[in-house]
DNA sequence: ACAAAAGTGTTCGATATACACCCATGT
DNA sequence: ACATGGGTGTATATCGAACACTTTTGT
């Protein structure tokens, strides 16, 4: 009797100041009925990252999706059927994405991670897995910005920040070094969005490039 | 036909001022008579990290290795019989630990990083990829302690960080900011290999615990 | 008019970096 | 004596951290 071999995603976004993860609700047995990752076997011939796609784009309609693989995941009894062994990815996408629930899956939706509920097999503990990573990869990739729409504000992004990080941040510290960065191009439109409307901006992914060849870090 | 799962393990020490790592001779097929690291298949029952451990102790000897997960390797051909999926752990030993060849091993061997052999399957990206997390992990943990005995000379400290990280570092910078953090406690005891005499020094685990939770980083 | 969120500069301390000479030993 | 590697201090620049008020809008 072999060893099975999953893949499951992890996909965050940011939505209404809090992050979210991306999870359906299992329609087949085990665990019937609990929300889980998006995920399943591996195929025969397929690439572990292909077959994380396809998982998602079969479970969830999500598509066009960059993963980097996280960990995995080998406890004997993690899955209470037989020893499975899963290999997780993290995707970060902007929020509105089209979704669709598969047929594997009853429901499709994005959860905050403050108060989820109690999820199938160690799901939870990769959702766990997927925090610590992003919030490391926050100081030294564009993490931040393929977790929000093309156009942004800068209150929106420093809220992600603070949200990933857990903790606040100075106003004029974070937009002075964003500034000095000198990765965010100034639109001329604003956002109004309660009181004073709020400038846009988006992010240049070249300017990015070569700050990372020079070593710089952000300093959050 | 399932999906065949196994454990690679890539220790580090470093020995007469180089990076090494531990290889084995593979004496059965396929890629008999090439260098490999050294790993196996995962047992039913058995958690991943066991399964590494146990492939290190049986194929080379060593025991009592600390590893941490590094990454899943999965490309479909990247053996040549069936598909296999393999899980690599990193490991880092001081130099001297007594070594032995297994069974499935012919030869076991710690061999410098520059000028590597050809080795087996996908085993030199597996090294590539060890090494990045080296590089990394010195900038936040105790590895470059780990690849030492427990006690050393800080000319010998600073050849570690720059073999690790591929450049040279200001001796009176490195020794300076190594005397700041306070992780290390001078011994009475000189080594007196070539000519002036090395003071040794030794690792304050519970000096560096403080640090990290202050989150205080290694700045080179 | 007032409440709420956007926007804006300066100061200070810490630390990374650059840099050159003397010392102890073996040959 | 000399060659080799061990050992030491200072000055500067950069950057992260702390900190308060004005502006614009909706109600």
């Amino acid at each position: 009797m072999a060893i099975g071999l999953t893949v499951d995603t992890v996909v965050f976004t940011f939505e209404d100041s809090a992050l979210k993860v991306l999870l359906v609700r299992r329609g087949n047995a085990p665990q019937r009925g609990r929300l889980a990752l998006p995920g399943g076997f591996v195929g025969e011939r397929e690439n572990l990252e292909q077959a994380a796609l396809r998982e998602l784009r079969e479970e969830t309609g999500l598509r066009h999706v960059s993963l980097e693989q996280l960990y995995s995941f080998g406890n004997p009894r993690r899955d209470p059927r037989r020893r499975v062994v899963s290999i997780a990815y993290l995707g970060l996408v902007a929020r509105g994405r089209p979704l669709r629930a598969g047929s594997d899956a009853a429901q499709v939706a994005w959860l905050p991670l403050e108060k989820l509920p109690k999820l199938a097999f160690d799901h939870c503990q990769i959702v766990s897995c997927a925090l610590e990573r992003l919030r490391n990869k926050l100081d030294y990739s564009i993490a931040g910005f393929q977790l929000l729409p093309r156009k942004f504000s800068l209150p929106e992004l420093q809220k992600l920040y603070e949200a990933v990080l857990d903790r606040e941040l100075d106003k004029r510290n974070f937009r002075k070094k964003m500034d000095l960065l000198g990765i965010l191009k100034p639109l001329n439109e604003w956002r109004r969005t309660g009181r004073k409307p709020a400038r846009l901006y988006s992010f240049i992914p070249k300017k990015f490039e070569k700050l990372k060849d020079k070593g710089i870090l952000f300093p959050f």
